[in-house]
DNA sequence: ATATTTATTTAGACAATGTCAAGACAAATA
DNA sequence: TATTTGTCTTGACATTGTCTAAATAAATAT
């Protein structure tokens, strides 16, 4: 993957040492952070970011198109790196969101839905992760 | 449908002035109320009642399988009256959220994630609803 | 270099959602 | 009537998220 600045720059948005703490790690991250998780990350890089730079941060990503957006949860939205289509679990137990490949599962049927014009879907499924 | 008193006393819950408002408003509701919305109505008929109350009365109908709880939009849980299975649609202009019936929709290839256990699953579509 | 825009960050205020505890109140029972 | 039990209200509190004004930093022009 390519590095934070490039990955700034390339869309258009300067980077600043806040900014860079924040893609670093929601880029890559590999669960689904909450704003509040971000901003505790990145403020081991860049101890003093304030809230508001870090939501204007993720607000920029999801706009640019780099970073998913997802209200599966209560309380918080989270944050998804992943932005290819694809749908999600949701844990009961522990909370962790998972994703599901986008060619894992078929809907059938949305053409019948008439009175609706659909952007986009996904198949939301909640239980418990099986130990292995 | 059953009315409010005989609802509450179906399921165990002491009737009161306070409950049977929120009852009588959330249960026969054709669109999907959030909590501060059940309140505001509520207070029409019980113009006391406090916010403690509505989120307690809400979430013992949840509790109790009379009530819907869906997490599908921005800043507030909405509830949701039908209990039957089915998938939603959100319009992205309007926020307004409805229901989809179970069998128009059809997803094939949960089998094939043996790490899951899915204890309930939906389609949750987003775009316009289209005028006529 | 210096002055001047321009962009960014910060801190704190603010509103909304939701939970909780303490005391007030009401109802049922003894 | 006194007591227990259940319910309601108020207000405090935590959290999420947005906004504004002031401070800071960076870019540009002089």
């Amino acid at each position: 993957m390519k590095d934070a600045i490039s990955i700034l720059r390339h869309c258009g948005i300067q980077p600043t040492p806040q900014r860079i703490a924040v893609v670093e790690y929601v880029l890559k991250s590999k669960t689904h952070p909450s704003a509040d998780h971000v901003l505790s990350y990145a403020r081991k890089k860049c101890p003093t970011v304030s809230r508001a730079t870090v939501y204007n941060t993720l607000n920029l990503l999801v706009e640019k198109g780099l970073l998913g957006m997802q209200t599966i949860k209560e309380g918080a939205v989270v944050f998804d790196p992943n932005i290819e289509k694809h749908h999600h679990f949701v844990d009961t137990d522990t909370g962790d969101v998972y994703d599901i490949p986008w060619d894992q599962l078929e809907v059938k049927g949305k053409e019948k839905l008439k009175d609706f014009e659909i952007t986009e879907f996904q198949v939301i499924m909640r239980g418990r992760r099986k130990m292995k």
